[in-house]
DNA sequence: TACAGATCTTA
DNA sequence: GTAAGATCTGTAC
């Protein structure tokens, strides 16, 4: 929150009375279940959300919430036992509606706050302090004078249902004080609905008077003696205590502890299908009308969401909470998301985990019970162990589950002897090890479950054992992931990882069996099959066990911190996208790679033998240590720099620079370096991952980048040369098979345009608008030379500049990346700031909230953390805030392709076109596609790409895509 | 055998 | 200047 920030603050508890009196008494859905308050409520919430957003009721709000009273029991009750003794229970039929009103305002995606034992207003005082103190300004949505005494600079009350504003000026024409004295006014006149005694004979007007004389209450009451009117002096004589009390119980709690805090209140487009689910689960048919016109949601495409408030569950997808049979969780409806989560997370740690509760499955009636127990829970973990960590070539070895936590089982399926069974027959090899149920029996046992839509699977890194299970018929849905959970809550450069021993440690206290202990690793690692059944039955169970626990403290935590959005619509639905590009593939040509990997090594061996005629003796031309020695201190060559580590730097500039003053051997060194390079890395590793069908499927890792971008291993498909023509030889070795073409889709200049869009830089928007190239653009502002006939130089330095501002810009590295001198390049970073003003407010206002919140956000909510944003050491933090402003760019592209994968499926589906996505790589999606089928899948495939964004996220500027087929994707790109 | 550092590939 | 992963070398264990 910062100056010109504006916070929105809804007395909800206020608010659901007058929603309850305004609409006529027992207005009921279908099923019985009184709604009226709810619809009132809805209908005021959409009114006011969609109001402020138009800005006619003021300034539009950066930040939302709204607030609920949470226990009739407060501070207050301690100074005075009358107080609010009066109050009258809630009519009956307004009571179920509370926690449904909960649902509606989770349903709009506002942060709903409420905190046990403080009332809504003292909530209220505490964020609107500090709001004022951020330098923001806050409009409560209430009537109620309690709340008066709040108003002042920046800070207004604001009445729906009379459309009317209150600040100071108003306060004082209604009750002849301004706001300050409001507490004094109450103090004095007392409220008889919440049994505040005041001084009894003093109104409203009478106490204005009398604070307009004495200035204050305090001074009201020590002389009180010099009042004329008799009734009145005595009468405040005698009650001057009570009156004390009474300023007391009529003070708002300014300082009460938040779990929410302010920047969680940051407002963010609703998610229409989400809020479209609620309304037509309560029937609001006009309102749901109202809504997707407005969100352009399809509403017939929704199916309305279960709302339940007669038990506690809400389904399991949705709420880790009550789980029918589950144990006692209290009522978390009623409970704010933070409080459920902060519950939840202590509940887990004070369980330990007990390994010797675990059960070993090994007949098919106790599967049978266990299958039961996931039934009645509606939640189990499962956990896969194989052959191998590639899911594409692993084989299930055993599987085990976790129905509540302690309650878990392995069923061992496919283990061998203790020698191993390389040698022995299936049968001879399993003697020995106890009885195992047949795959075949445990697949046609679990399928049903795994494939029940009303059971949610968890798992750890669910894409893993989503692919075995696929690759074994099973098509497990619905399914949580949490590894995912975590890295949606916990992005960051510095924590370390998302795996589950590192969670199990870190959220659960327990260290879990290591894989490593279990089997062994390098010369001593054995087979899992191989490995006596009771251990692997504690660690696979285990697994299981933890993965339950981790589910039930993070889960909660993504409604509580506001990422539910990033987490089901960004992370959860591209599990099984993924996992079937990784189960596809990509067609690769083997005697492409083979003539290549020959060349590359004939080349090579030239070079070297002249490497080595040049240098004198022959040496290791891949040792940077040996190659150091033999430029700069056999040969002395200059230039001669150290790196970290005091050896000699050999890197390719460095050698590049030295090839410019005609000196031979750096020149080859160079050349050597990239055919081996080449070769090593690509033309003779790829080979070795290709599978039967000529085959390569690479693993994405969802989790392993700060900024929401994937990544891609065994091998990295995402890297892939293509800048260099010999480099780009390797491209054509990734072919489509006969009768289909390779389709590449990728975005133009993603990056710089959202960077338009969200630094707001008139410029650059309009030339993305106009489709002006922008870098000759970015030059022409620069340096004053007109766009036509430019020269390629000038333009290629205001590309590296534009680069440069993505990534953070400092004038060190883009004097590197440009080879010029540091004040040449710091002069030309000075300049673009004075060109684009915009950019430099931009990221001093990432590198600030960054600052102030810890972490920075995409477009679409996805958070990554820098804590060390505030290290003393300023070359760190220049680091630091370099990634940080790179974040949401990055990020937000990161997301908007993650968004187009997502919907690629079905849209190719929708339209009867058979492209399968292959290969994703950051701005680029690889298709393979029929040959008669590459012109209508173009559009489709670029419809998709260029409308990502919407309808969360309206975007200044367009994106473009482009797209091109061919045989192979070195044509194609 | 395991790990860190240097180097090079991509967006 | 951002974000990754793979390979090779050299050294520590």
């Amino acid at each position: 929150m910062q100056k010109g920030d504006h916070l929105f603050l809804v007395d909800g508890s206020a608010y659901i009375f007058r929603a309850y009196h305004a609409l006529p008494p027992l207005t009921r859905k279908s099923d019985g279940l009184p709604i009226g308050a709810v619809s009132g409520f809805c209908n005021m919430l959409w009114k006011l959300v969609e109001e402020s957003r138009e800005t006619s009721v003021g300034v539009a709000p950066t930040h939302f919430a709204v607030i609920f009273d949470h226990s009739s029991t407060t501070f207050r009750n301690a100074l005075y036992d009358q107080y609010k003794a009066n109050r009258q229970a809630p009519p009956e039929d307004l009571v179920p509606q509370f926690a449904v009103i909960r649902e509606a305002v989770r349903a709009f995606d506002l942060p709903c706050v409420e905190k046990q034992g403080f009332e809504a207003d003292d909530l209220i005082a505490t964020y609107t302090r500090l709001a004022v103190e951020a330098g923001g300004d806050v409009t409560i949505v209430s009537s109620d004078k309690d709340l008066m005494q709040l108003v002042g600079p920046g800070v207004i009350l604001y009445d729906q249902m009379k459309d009317k504003r209150l600040g100071p000026q108003e306060v004082f024409e209604k009750f002849g004080v301004y706001p300050e004295k409001m507490i004094d006014l109450q103090a004095l006149v007392g409220d008889s609905s919440d049994n505040v005694p005041g001084v009894p004979g003093i109104g409203p007007k009478t106490a204005a008077d009398l604070l307009g004389a004495y200035g204050t209450l305090e001074n009201l009451l020590e002389n009180a003696g010099e009042i004329k009117q008799a009734k009145r002096r005595e009468s405040i004589l005698a009650h001057a205590e009570q009156a004390r009390l009474s300023k007391r119980l009529v003070t708002l709690d300014q300082h009460t502890p938040l779990e929410v805090g302010l920047d969680d209140l940051f407002i963010h487009e609703p998610d229409g299908e989400k809020l479209v689910a609620f309304l037509k689960a309560m029937e609001f048919t006009s309102l749901t009308r109202r809504v997707t016109a407005k969100l352009g949601t399809d509403a017939s495409a929704v199916e309305a969401a279960q709302v339940d408030v007669t038990a506690p569950a809400r389904g399991p997808d949705l709420d880790p909470g009550g789980t029918p049979g589950g144990e006692k969780t209290g009522s978390h409806l009623a409970m704010t998301p933070a409080a459920h989560a902060a519950e939840r997370l202590q509940a887990e740690a004070a369980t330990p985990v007990d390994r010797s509760t675990y059960e070993t499955v090994r007949d098919e009636a106790r599967l049978e019970h266990w299958i039961a127990r996931a039934r009645e829970t509606g939640v189990v973990a499962f956990d896969v162990e194989t052959t191998s960590l590639d899911a594409m070539r692993a084989d299930l070895v055993g599987l085990s589950l976790a129905v509540a936590p302690g309650e878990a089982a392995y069923v061992p399926i496919a283990h061998v002897g203790e020698g191993g069974g390389d040698l022995l027959s299936d049968e001879a090899a399993r003697e020995g090890v106890g009885a195992q149920i047949p795959l075949g029996t445990v697949l046609d046992l679990l399928k049903p479950l795994l494939e029940d839509p009303a059971i949610l699977k968890v798992a750890q890194n669910a894409k893993y054992d989503y692919l075995v299970m696929r690759r074994h018929g099973v098509e497990t849905a619905p399914l949580d992931d949490t590894m995912l959970i975590s890295y949606v809550l916990d992005a960051s450069s510095s924590l370390e990882g998302h795996g589950m021993d590192e969670l199990s440690e870190r959220f659960l206290g327990h260290k879990p069996i290591s894989f490593k202990e279990l089997c062994g690793s390098g010369r001593t690692l054995k087979p899992i099959a191989a490995v006596a059944i009771e251990r692997v039955s504690e660690y696979a169970a285990e697994d299981a066990d933890v993965t339950l626990r981790l589910w039930r403290v993070l889960k909660p935590r993504l409604a509580a911190e506001g990422l539910a959005h990033v987490y089901e619509r960004l992370e959860r639905p591209l599990v099984p996208v993924l996992a079937r590009m990784e189960e596809r593939g990509i067609r690769t040509d083997r005697q492409i790679l083979s003539r290549l990997s020959g060349r590359f090594a004939q080349k090579a061996a030239g070079l070297e033998a002249d490497i080595h005629i040049l240098a004198g003796e022959p040496f290791n031309v891949g040792s940077p240590k040996q190659l150091g020695e033999i430029l700069f201190g056999k040969l002395g060559l200059p230039g001669g720099k150290k790196t970290k580590t005091g050896q000699w730097a050999t890197d390719a500039r460095l050698l590049e620079d030295l090839a410019a003053e005609g000196h031979d051997l750096p020149r080859r060194i160079v050349d050597w370096r990239q055919l081996t390079k080449l070769k090593g890395t690509y033309t003779d590793a790829l080979p070795t991952y290709m599978d039967a069908e000529d085959r390569i499927h690479t693993s994405y890792s969802m989790a392993s980048t700060t900024t929401g971008r994937l990544s891609s291993s065994e091998p990295n498909l995402q890297n892939i040369p293509v800048r260099t023509e010999e480099g780009r030889a390797i491209r054509t070795a990734f072919v489509a098979p006969a009768g289909h073409k390779l389709l590449s889709a990728d975005y133009s200049q993603i990056e710089l345009r959202l960077l338009a869009h969200m630094a707001e830089i008139p410029q650059l928007t309009e030339a993305f608008r106009q489709g002006i190239d922008i870098h000759a653009m970015t030059a022409s502002e620069m340096f004053g030379v007109p766009v036509e006939g430019m020269p390629s130089d000038v333009r290629r330095r205001a590309k590296a500049i534009n680069f440069g501002i993505v990534y953070g810009i400092s004038a060190f590295g883009l004097a590197a990346q440009l080879s010029i001198p540091r004040e040449e390049a710091g002069a030309y970073i000075k300049r673009y700031f004075e060109r684009f003003p915009g950019i430099r407010d931009y990221m001093d206002r990432v590198k600030l909230f960054c600052r102030r919140t810890g972490h920075v956000e995409t477009l679409f909510g996805r958070r990554a953390h820098y804590p060390d944003i505030g290290s003393s050491n300023p070359q760190v933090r220049a680091a630091v805030e370099r990634a940080a402003i790179n974040a949401p760019i990055q990020g937000s592209a990161a997301d908007i392709i993650r968004r187009a994968m997502v919907r690629m499926e079905e849209a190719l589906a929708a339209e009867r076109l058979s492209a399968r996505m292959l290969l994703q790589v950051h701005d680029e999606l690889v298709f393979e596609v029929p040959d008669d089928e590459v012109e209508a899948t173009i559009p489709v495939v670029r419809r998709v790409m260029e409308r990502a964004a919407d309808p969360v996220v309206e975007l200044a500027v367009p994106l473009v895509v482009d797209a091109r087929a061919a045989a192979n994707w070195d044509e194609a790109h």
